[in-house]
DNA sequence: GTGGTCTAGACCACA
DNA sequence: GTGGTCTAGACCACT
């Protein structure tokens, strides 16, 4: 049932994006969400280069086993956002950087207001609240070695 | 359009948390949510002072004009996480602050660190972190005057 | 509203179970409940000896803030289940231990049999059990000290 | 009786979970506790394999001539314990053991305490406890066969 | 009066 | 098709 590769066993699909793209299945957000979310890394640090092509949306269904309806919706999102191009017939490419890093930081500092706002209403302090995020720092730069 | 005023047309039901909750229904998230979290709020910033009776499920339903169930969902939510505890028969309670305060402040830095892990792998330095979180803490405390 | 001591001051209702019973509000089960099962432990213990008379509603009632109906509803199964006897006009009084003692171990053995179908069923082995056990035996020993 | 079966009067619907949930409506505890623990039940000892999926919420409850939201509601109870996860729009899927084995075995430890804790306070040896428990093992298993 | 459970039926987002 | 949320109204046990 899920989208695998089919049976002529002639696409056999190499991978296209390194299985840097992992999908967790318990996460609760939809599963497209975490396509976007990944694709935005992997072009905002680089691993995706401006104007390259951005895998296929057929190519990349199979390879994560995902429904091309649900990779179409995320190409679709990260068009509207700015962080890819598409021309017709020949198919997407990744945008320049400047954009996409511009609206990325406002969505993340978005987030961190969110986050705040509620964590200052409930009576945590500022000086908790920097104790708080150097931790979530160091944690976070350490996991990514 | 509220629940259950009766035919008098009088609404007599005093307003048992001072306009504190309002509900956006523009919010994506679930109702119930935003009433656990504003109650949370409340629960933490003193508003609701430990041992003092919530108000009942029929009352706050009537008062925010909502589905008794739905307001019954947020207080099992609150009494499983231990921010009140229920006596049968004679209503929930407000429990002593302290467990909820150390649930709280994992929940927040279990959302900052999201959102700081999300920044970091889209290429966003600790330093321009620390600055977006000292904007967010000023813009939060100049929004609570 | 608590059923305290009333304002004439004179029913300065002495201690009559030396503050054996302890109701606890959290507990999710009716309060009549918990009174009945301190009341059987307290005359299985022998704290409460076979003849004697037990506390009067009244006093019992006051001496826990509880309301009487509560009091005179586990007396009642008491009554029912013989651990006590009603003599109409001079009160209830302690039955002889026999009857009480064998209700009590068939009581927790129904209950041990339950949690033991479960852990069965659950694919626990009876040496897991038997280990359980003991630790819990331990514990509940060192806790009496 | 059954919930929904359409008009035909041919009920469909094959068995999913082979009868092995049987209601009590004698039971006094709520049923959607006792749809939780036979889940659960068939979850540890194998019946339901670790990512095979469970029975839709519709169907189950179609099956058990139950209401959905019941269902629904056991469904929520055993992912917040990790019985099982859930993908939007796909379904709900049996979890790893581990994590759930462990939970059981708590949770069976602390009714066993409980009860212990009951017996000792009434005067019960720990040596008749032993016995007690022996037998109920005993019990346990020959019902088994 | 209180909270807790259940049914019935609706609508939504997701795959 | 799936699960998730919400409303409406019923009944129960407990205080």
């Amino acid at each position: 049932m899920a989208y695998k590769n089919d049976a002529t066993g002639i696409t056999e699909g190499r991978e296209v994006t390194n299985g840097m793209i992992l999908i967790d299945y318990k996460d609760r957000r939809p599963i497209y969400e975490q396509v976007i979310e990944k694709l935005q890394q992997m072009i905002l640090c680089g691993a995706l280069e401006p104007h390259s092509p951005m895998p296929s949306v057929r190519n990349l269904a199979m390879e994560l086993s995902l429904n091309p309806n649900t990779i179409q919706r995320a190409y679709q999102a990260l068009e509207h956002t700015g962080y890819i191009y598409t021309i017709k017939g020949k198919g997407s490419f990744v945008s320049e950087l400047s954009a996409a890093a511009d609206n990325k930081r406002r969505e993340i500092e978005g987030e961190l207001q969110k986050s705040i706002d509620k964590a200052m209403l409930s009576g945590i302090t500022a000086d908790e609240l920097r104790q708080m995020v150097e931790r979530c720092i160091t944690a976070s730069e350490r996991e990514k070695l």
